[in-house]
DNA sequence: TTATTAAAAAGTAACGATTACTATTAAGTA
DNA sequence: TACTTAATAGTAATCGTTACTTTTTAATAA
């Protein structure tokens, strides 16, 4: 966990960007739930608490910056956004099953895609989005809902 | 066309709500383009300049209501939602490719669901979203981008 | 057709997530 | 230790969406 912290530090250095203690504490906050995904919102909150008077624009502003270099994975359900920390830099392409209980992320082997490419002839396709959402088995185990 | 707001229609009167001239313009609007995803803010701009002084409020408890029926189809992405008139009531499951560029949708046929389930022992799997999205044949062959 | 009534619409104004902007602070480097 | 520039704080705005109250209007019955 301290690791992927380092990890993902190293990451800013390599792009002469600024190790600030906000941006610290941001990834250490997210690695603590590196298979979670968690609520932009929740974030700025948690910072604000421990940063009294962090200014929201930061906060964004990393996240966004985070998401440029592949630290986070964003995600958009409803009206807010959320991240969730990366831990495999080297990016293996896969898709989500993401626990509406509890928020956990299993990752799923497997692309749909190439059952699909042949039905659009002439388009370029250019991405996709696949994402299994439900209970996970704690959840489940645990009677949720 | 015309068919297709009658057809909804009668789904509202099924359910007991109002015919206003309002919903009326609203489901011609999104039935103009049944294979296209529209924003809900351009629908929100048309209908104050259709009807001036016309309430916000208004145009999107329709949505939702319309979308509850299973009339349209919500989609968000990024900051707005769009949305899409559900012409086959029938419902059949299918996914979408989406034009970038035009906002066409291409219905997919197959749903690759099936290949993933068994890799979620335990899990209580209650939906899915899958999209593929790029350029449509239309706007390659127009050279869009 | 007219009266009735419940739902829908208008007309505010607010809410909440996100972002722009400027002055100040602090991380990285010499 | 001083310097330079990126990052942060602080403030306020933006924009999609919604809550609320009053007024209007579609649907139904007399």
């Amino acid at each position: 966990m301290a690791e992927d912290v380092n990890t993902a530090v190293e990451v800013l250095q390599k792009h002469h960007l600024k190790i600030t203690k906000q941006r610290r504490t941001m990834l250490s906050f997210l690695c603590q739930r590196p298979d979670h995904y968690t609520d932009v919102t929740s974030l700025d909150a948690y910072m604000r608490d421990f940063y009294p008077g962090m200014s929201h624009a930061t906060i964004y502003r990393n996240v966004k910056e985070f998401e440029d270099l592949g630290l986070v994975e964003q995600q958009v359900n409803g009206d807010q956004a959320r991240i969730k920390f990366q831990c495999d830099f080297a990016n293996m392409h896969h898709h989500h099953f993401i626990c509406r209980n509890c928020g956990k992320v299993t990752e799923l082997t497997m692309c749909p895609m190439d059952f699909f490419a042949n039905q659009l002839p002439g388009a370029q396709i250019e991405g996709h989005r696949f994402e299994m959402y439900g209970l996970c088995a704690d959840c489940v185990a645990a009677g949720a809902e």
